[in-house]
DNA sequence: ACTTGACCTTACCCTAAGGGTAAAGATTTA
DNA sequence: TAAATCTTTACCCTTAGGGTAAGGTCAAGT
């Protein structure tokens, strides 16, 4: 007959702990004094408590450990259903530890690393698209309005909740002159194609790395050139043609410094 | 100018979580209308929460992510701290896998697992000792009384918060008869040392591969047997003699199924 | 018998990062 | 003008206990 604060020594637990696991039944005291309220143990409930506290260094929740204790023919699914857990969670890990490292190399060098990429997911998106070559980016500026006069003569409505305005790049290749894109823009539904724009749904990516470049159009070569190398050191790969999405410019603001262009790079894991 | 809506809609995150951070200061809106309390957000904010959500995919707190910002030197420390932690707890978890993966194969054959073993630590205690060969195990029990008389003529007074009554085993390999044993009964402090009876302290264990044995004494084998498999499976070496723990025993029970006996060896990581 | 100190009780608030819900007010659309 | 959609604050919830306060209990010493 032990109280609550002996058992615990003997046990090494808090006596928190235990009156914590009286409380969710866990690991109920031999008799609680009726008058006193309080909790006398017995080694009636080592073993109980050693099953407990191995079943707690697997990392299985007090809830699990409870349904196993309960109906001990469970206890292989709940195992099956850690050692998924944890293969996750250590892959999950390992993949940020890498992360992790890679900005340490990178601020190491300047005082703040000047872009901070981050993962995610693109949804499906209805788009009128208009792929053309242009000569070099100085044109670039040049074909969007025309295709904003052809998709106001076709009834389109631009999406604006939220916007979402890109190109997508189809060279496989970094390239000065011809470059081959495709202009799109979201929309609410599709229209019918004319020979400049067409109408198309655009799957959702599951996985993009997505780096915010904030200044003139000039100076993103150095946000691409940041992203492709942090794919490479984290072990993606690129799965799909890269995309601009234009979030501010020269539509709405005067200063090119304020203009804001996010680059979005389909990965996958290698 | 965005409502909270559209600028979770923008950037994949729920408003719940952006007013969250505007509560923890670590995202302010744009500017907050002042009769309705309406939060508006503008591009602004975009570079601030895109650099939030990259430290986030690092694992780093919120806390942690506002003291980078406001603090942009601190990352570095921030940083290396975290892979630190990646590391420890990556080891954790794979060591956590292992075990679990070794439950697994126990639970597969039998309905459960007989044994439950746990790893802790094991206090610095000042114990009465008496190493003596024991010609078998039957034996053993005749030698503890004359050690208990011993103590008496020599003052001892024996620890009862919590009493830690246990022999260890000197042998390095498994002996039927002429056993090498170091009977140890914790006491409150030291007296003098008798020719059958020393005092000395037992440092602590730092990790030690336990088990409770209920039954008795001659199937003890068995929870041996176990636990060093036990030990071998999930990478850990023996770092120190076995001990075995008196519990509960014929002292106190008459039925010898309800004794209880906790084995403890000492482990190290391989 | 009384006091002291050690031990025990319940009750309340706290953690991190939001999720869920309700009641009420704001804005937009039909 | 009414309905539908959006937003606000406020409250409770999640894990596995930790911390503290106010008050009751117990054994030892005086």
């Amino acid at each position: 007959m032990y109280q609550i604060g002996l058992f615990s020594k003997i046990n090494f637990i808090t006596t928190k702990t235990l009156r914590h696991y009286d409380e969710i039944s866990l690991l109920k005291p031999d008799h609680v004094d009726y008058l006193t309220g309080y909790r006398y143990y017995t080694n009636e409930q080592l073993p109980r408590l050693h099953r407990i506290l191995a079943l707690k260094q697997l990392g299985l929740s007090l809830n699990e450990i409870k349904e196993i204790i309960e109906n001990p023919l469970s206890i292989e699914v709940f195992l099956k259903l850690k050692e998924r857990e944890l293969q996750e969670e250590i892959e999950r890990e390992t993949r940020r530890l890498t992360e992790v490292r890679t900005w340490i190399n990178h601020v190491k060098g300047e005082i703040t690393m000047s872009y901070t990429p981050i993962l995610k997911e693109l949804p499906r998106v209805i788009v009128a698209s208009m792929r053309t070559t242009i000569p070099s980016y100085d044109t670039y500026f040049d074909v969007v309005p025309k295709m904003g006069e052809e998709m106001g003569r076709q009834g389109a409505v631009i999406e604006e909740n939220p916007a979402y305005c890109f190109t997508i790049y189809h060279d496989g290749e970094y390239k000065e002159r011809d470059i081959d894109v495709e202009v799109c823009e979201a929309v609410q539904k599709a229209c019918d194609d004319s020979e400049m724009v067409k109408y198309k749904t655009i799957e959702k990516v599951g996985t993009a790395a997505c780096v915010l470049h904030k200044g003139p159009y000039k100076t993103i070569r150095d946000a691409y050139g940041f992203l492709f190398t942090w794919i490479k050191e984290n072990n993606y790969e690129i799965d799909g043609n890269p995309r601009e999405s234009y979030i501010d410019g020269i539509w709405n603001k005067e200063n090119e410094n304020d203009w804001l262009t996010e680059l979005q790079v389909p990965v996958k894991k290698k």
